[in-house]
RNA sequence: GCCAGGGUGGGGUAGUGGUUAUCCUAGGGGACUGUGGAUCCCUCGACCCGGGUUCGAAUCUCGGCCCUGGCCCCA
């Protein structure tokens, strides 16, 4: 038997990867117009980085490994707490706000199921060092930009901390804390009998909020009132920036780090793992031993869009395939590297069958074929047949080429 | 970690205990050598792994690995 790949990996044929290349370059470009610039961070960090940020139990969830000093390091299984590390040691008396973003893989020793693997890759964008309700609104309209053009099906939610933080205000820490987690879960159940029995009306003011669509509703039922400003500020500019979304009060997110606005996106078309995208604000450098920086981003879940999106046919490009007799071969050469300097995409044909039957294998893979034999050769000129017209002809070089450049793609 | 369904050449498949494991497709080689995937010939190549039952296992059985989906988790 032939060795496997790991468990929960995938290899990517040149079709699938040229589709993830085409999205990924998209992506790019948009971050890109919004003034985000790319960074990148090593696959490996000391593990610790990830369990100050998420706690000890992940460990068993993350590539973990000793190196041979004996330190213990784990495969990245999420970028945020690399970036805001990067920031830390290198960028921290930069002009801020900064912008950043990042694509890489990512690792998880998880269950694979569909749209996760133990292998995966992620998009996402921070904005670190400036908190106010234009950097809010300027991230969730760029990971909206991001989704938008993906071209996939995603319905956008977008919660605050404090609806939630202000109804549970009367509770002690602890519990405080198992409502957060079982909110985030919606495990109604053990919601109510951790909550039943008390005197207030927590648990029905909870599930008002979980099912609340209404920005003025959602500051009733809370009753938060300092923020107020802050929040109505950040949902006027995404309905001046025409974010079409739902508002979700519900998001608890059981991670303290979180601040303030929360926001997720979840395809339609797909399974039990349908978040596509996930973010907000948070303050996280204080927990790496830096000064306390407010930063505000989000991740697309680049594997899952793929998913969503579907097959999809690849893109034509020109090719020219080069079939060359053995009297030609010498200039076959030359025509190749002369049209590859032009911009295009060359093929030769290094068989040794007839001419027939090597134009038969060139459908399909190329549009044109430039046949080049002794007759060629000797006046240095090329043969291009356009496999599509099946029209033929025979010029120089130069104009040889010219002409293939401005037939322009095809099937 | 749990549940369900799966695993036969590269891809797709037939095969309910009995010859040399079926067929399609793809790949390689050859004939053909200045014009459309042709044709003909040759060829490579598989029962996921291991134990058990049996005279005999792709087939029955147990364990593992892996795949697909779901649960748990989800930073």
């Amino acid at each position: 038997m032939t060795l496997q790949r790991p468990r929960g990996t995938r290899d990517f044929l040149p079709d699938e990867m040229e589709e993830r290349r085409a999205l990924e370059g998209g992506l790019r470009r948009i971050a890109g117009q919004w003034g985000y610039r790319e960074i990148g961070t090593p696959a490996f960090e000391d593990a610790e980085l990830f369990t100050i940020r998420s706690g000890e139990g992940i460990i068993h969830e993350m590539y973990a490994f000793e190196d041979k000093g004996g330190r213990l390091m784990a495969l990245r299984p999420e970028l945020t707490a690399p970036v805001i590390r990067l920031y830390l040691n290198e960028a921290r008396v930069s002009k801020k706000p900064i912008r950043w973003f990042y694509f890489g893989n990512c690792f998880r020793y998880e269950r694979p199921q569909k749209g996760r693997y133990r292998e995966f890759w992620q998009f996402g964008a921070e904005l670190i060092g400036m908190d106010c309700a234009g950097t809010d609104a300027e991230v969730v309209m760029l990971a909206q930009a991001l989704l938008c053009a993906t071209g996939i099906t995603f319905s956008l939610q977008i919660g605050h901390l404090a609806f939630m933080q202000k109804t549970l205000s009367g509770l002690d820490p602890e519990t405080r804390r198992r409502v957060r987690a079982l909110i985030d879960k919606r495990d109604k159940d053990s919601l109510e009998a951790l909550l039943d029995g008390r005197e207030d009306d927590v648990l029905s003011r909870i599930t008002a909020l979980a099912s609340c669509t209404d920005l003025e509703d959602a500051f009733a039922i809370s009753g938060v009132t300092d923020e107020r400003d802050r929040i109505l500020e950040v949902f006027s500019l995404l309905d001046a920036g025409e974010v079409s979304y739902t508002l979700n009060p519900g998001i608890a997110r059981g991670l303290d780090y979180y601040t303030g606005m929360v926001f997720e996106a979840f395809a339609q078309n797909l399974g039990a793992e349908n978040q596509v995208m996930g973010g907000g604000a948070y303050r996280l450098a204080h927990l790496f031993g830096g000064e306390d920086t407010p930063s505000c981003g989000f991740g697309i879940g680049f594997d899952r869009v793929m998913a969503s999106r579907g097959v999809r046919e690849p893109s034509p490009s020109l090719k020219v395939a080069v079939i060359a007799t053995p009297e030609g071969r010498t200039w076959a050469v030359k025509v190749a590297a002369a049209m590859r300097s032009s911009g295009l995409t060359v093929i030769s044909d290094h068989s040794d069958r007839s001419i027939g039957s090597r134009i038969g294998g060139a459908v399909g893979e190329a549009a044109i074929v430039a046949i080049i034999g002794g007759r060629e050769a000797a006046d240095l000129s090329v043969t291009l047949k356009d496999l599509a017209s099946g029209v033929q002809t025979t010029l120089p070089l130069s104009e040889a080429v010219t002409m293939v450049v401005s037939r322009g793609p095809c099937g």
